[in-house]
DNA sequence: GAAACATATTAGTATTTTCTTGTATAAGCT
DNA sequence: AGCTTATACAAGAAAATACTAATATGTTTC
């Protein structure tokens, strides 16, 4: 399997301190980033947070009215979470409910648990 | 114990599909935010890959090498990283080395996992 | 103590992000 | 079909972020 990296600047000559560094799997990278840039604004986690709480599957309306911004920006903020895999979603009649994927769950678990909260 | 939460909106009488939801733990919101918005930012994420990579502490002037940012503009992302539990600073001479907090490695294993790096 | 080096801090700018408003699409109801 | 409701999309304004350049602080070396 060929894997991208980041090229390590340091290829030159062995400095007092600075011993070269492994190199950055630049794949990973993308994905992990773009699933932590998502969960970690304001909104979207509370989102998500909601969501993962719900045990089958939440209702855009619901959301809208739990945090404090508009249809439309919980629209986006929803999409962005679709988009980073976070969470699924299925219509049913005129709603959309969404549900938390697994990647999900165990990262807020893992939050969880970093933080002690059952202490 | 007193937990802060953020208020739940949807008070209200129940409409349709919305049941009203559990609500979010403020103190754990803004822990995580701290850390998942520290993460999720390029260079940063660049820099906490490299120090949890090396065994036993990075100095700043191998990471500098290795991002493309300016001395400045890593000094800023590590204090960051630094601010948000993500790593550990010790001085050693006029040298200053970083390493990963259990934080840092216990989430980069999550992600890890998560993408199944080693299937 | 002065020069050189390693890192941090400050201030300002450029870029990115997030929101709001307005509009579009699609489903359900009468 | 027309009206209402639920959600998405688009464009632009406002807010937040991340960078650069310049300067400051602290350390080592001569």
């Amino acid at each position: 399997m060929v894997q991208d990296t980041v090229a390590d600047g340091a290829t030159g000559d062995a400095d007092a301190c600075c011993t070269p560094l492994g190199d950055v799997d630049a794949d990973a990278m993308a994905i992990d980033l773009q699933v932590l840039s998502a969960m970690g604004n304001d909104t979207r986690y509370e989102l998500l947070r909601r969501i993962a709480n719900a045990d089958d599957g939440v209702c855009v309306c619901d959301l809208e009215a739990a945090v404090g911004v508009s249809q439309s920006a919980v629209s986006q903020a929803l999409s962005r979470l679709y988009a980073a895999g976070l969470v699924t979603r299925r219509k049913e009649g005129s709603w959309r409910y969404y549900e938390p994927t697994e990647t999900t769950v165990a990262l807020l678990e893992t939050l969880d648990d970093l933080r002690g909260t059952y202490e």
